[in-house]
DNA sequence: GGGACCTCTGAATCCACCG
DNA sequence: TCGGTGGATTCAGAGGTCC
């Protein structure tokens, strides 16, 4: 918020873009899967070939025990070898050499996007300013239906972060701006993107259990290519797992490129290719148009001010009134709980919506608190 | 997605959790202003003495000339001197210098919070983590009105994000969950929080114009401070600016520090803290988990007549009924046990909840014992 | 066929206290 | 410090079964 910090430095000078100078880039062959480590693949390639490329690397999760559900069962967590690093150095250093080869073998005008978790993402954020990647965006990846936190601990981790980013301040990047509009109701595409886990039909299975334990969907693959590629653009995907990017870039006319070091999945990866086909229009509007409504909690009136804690609510007869508190909760002598669960217990019913059932009092005349819920919408509707 | 990266590090034994052994907390005095350079100023506070630090540091934005609107309206952007840094390099030095103090001061079970876009936040993370903090939860402050992308080159920046970290992983930080739940309408509180940003009366003036580039919602930090502090504890801000920080924990019942520079933003939040009225204590109060509640052990019920040594009790399926013995344990055949491990030991689950598992019949319907137990505790409230 | 109900699962750094 | 034990803890979506 404020200054209070040491020295202050120098003012930089505005800039201009400048064109980038731009050698024919080589010709390499594309729509292929290259079997072995990611950095070693990537250093067989030329200089300045790749147009864009999507990497979704180890996260380094640093898992614990097991975990288990309330109901008992246990947590199928992420336990694959290529999780794990000794140290955070030793992920760093992984970090700094494969994005030194991404930054080779990308165009000067290519992209690059990388996706990862509050274990990793800062330190990938760092490595790509580190070695000279201009960061274009980082978008939120909110998912729509994330596992719960069963333990009550934190949050829910209910978001992964991607990042955009191009060879530097002044390279002439790909944007398909109105594309990202159309596909937003004619809205400008925002940096947080609400889209469903990968699961269903759409989660590859081998032998019954899943074919890898981090599958991304293709809702997300699609929005980034749909975003900053063109068609017959390559697309290079080091991490290539079981091949949601190939499957998206074949499906879109984009050419593609992965490196994968496991058999198991490389053998899922072909089969899942081999069989997709070029998506038509109305497949593809399904998968962008998952407007959210716009929903808001009692609590979000409290902390926005528009119902000040200690404020007093009663039901429309006046039989019960109710002190709200800091937390959103709402208390009636010893009596505690949410305007939903309060009301219902007053009333022993088994149930109770508290927007309509608690009111507020001015002027004299009673209005039921869903009358500042519709303030609040109007006021910060996007 | 893949495994193809470099060498496999040998797997991480499981970890338990320690507590932190803990020295006295110094006493030191709150509720007031500090002036000057924020390391500094915090050289001179002794050790461990803070529950929670707030920190919004300068962003590093490298804002390149001026940016328009195509209206032609010059954008009132981020472009004071104190927001330049020449180097990352510098940026990096300038965020372990002040990590370290914060560091340093907090208390060891107390948390800090850190704010930033996508210019800084890759930095600032991967700093706290170098520092040796833990991060418990990345926050996305998902802003319901952002400043649209006036250009169309990218993405709109929708948000900003936040970073809560523990000393250590073994921390034992304060986590009100049961407020953050019944915040949100009775679901657990997500990491990504639609809130608007700072204008209309809220945001701060001087003159006509903003009082300060950056000034955060106060929505924002009333959900910092209630989800991880308790009434009280000393909120300490190193980047006080135009003073949310102390203006929301006044009327949260925190106390407060705030270090500032420019006396510029020192008026203004001097003026704006004084204005702020605390709630009152009732108004204070939020929802307790059941761990922070009075426990009950089973024996006591059966001590005190709630349930007869004799009776039975059977899960809600019917599928394994017990005797309530006269200490408290339970008897199906020759297996006895707490009504824990009983439970545990007939699903042959790891662990089981026996107050919600095990059930008494009552006019031919089944109700958990625990109805019991809250029977007990409304009786005999102290 | 449809609705009610049950089961399973997803990149997870997931307990606290006492002896 | 370690180990044992009491007992707290979940959301949305997909898919299956049963009536």
């Amino acid at each position: 918020m404020g200054v209070a910090h040491m020295g202050v430095m120098e003012r930089v000078a505005p800039r201009r873009k400048k064109a980038v100078a731009l050698a024919p880039a080589p010709a390499i062959e594309a729509n292929r899967l290259l079997r072995g480590d990611c950095i070693a693949e990537m250093a067989k390639l030329p200089d300045g070939c790749i147009d864009m490329i999507f990497a979704d690397p180890p996260y380094n999760l640093q898992l614990g025990g097991d975990l288990f559900r309330p109901e008992g069962g246990r947590v199928d967590a992420v336990d694959n070898d290529w999780d794990k690093f000794d140290t955070l150095s030793s992920y760093d250093r992984f970090t700094k050499a494969w994005l030194a080869q991404a930054r080779r073998i990308l165009k000067p005008n290519g992209t690059i996007w990388v996706i990862g978790s509050y274990h990793n993402i800062f330190r990938v954020g760092a490595a790509l300013q580190d070695e000279g990647f201009w960061i274009l965006n980082d978008i939120i990846w909110r998912k729509a239906n994330p596992m719960p936190n069963f333990k009550g601990t934190r949050f829910t981790n209910a978001h992964e972060t991607l990042i955009w980013a191009s060879q530097g301040e002044d390279a002439k990047y790909t944007f398909n701006y109105k594309a990202m509009k159309t596909l937003n109701d004619e809205l400008q595409m925002r940096s947080d993107w609400v889209l469903p886990i990968c699961g269903g039909q759409e989660r590859l299975k081998r032998n019954g259990t899943k074919a890898h334990p981090t599958q991304k969907p293709e809702s997300l693959l699609y929005r980034v290519m749909l975003s900053c590629t063109k068609p017959g653009d390559i697309v290079l995907d080091p991490f290539f797992g079981t091949g949601t990017t190939g499957a998206v870039a074949k499906r879109l006319g984009r050419q593609w490129i992965g490196i994968e070091r496991e058999p198991d999945y490389i053998e899922v990866a072909e089969e899942r290719i081999a069989e997709a086909l070029p998506l038509d229009e109305s497949a593809l509007a399904i998968m962008q148009t998952a407007r959210q409504q716009p929903k808001v909690a009692f609590g979000t009136l409290v902390e926005t001010g528009y119902l000040q804690p200690g404020s007093v609510v009663m039901d429309s007869k006046r039989r019960w009134s109710a002190t709200v508190r800091a937390d959103g909760s709402l208390a009636v002598g010893s009596d505690t709980g949410s305007i939903h669960k309060l009301g219902a217990t007053l009333q022993g019913a088994p149930s109770c919506n508290g927007w309509t059932f608690w009111h507020i009092e001015k002027a004299g005349k009673l209005h039921p608190i869903d009358t500042l819920r519709q303030t609040y919408l109007l006021a910060n509707e996007p």
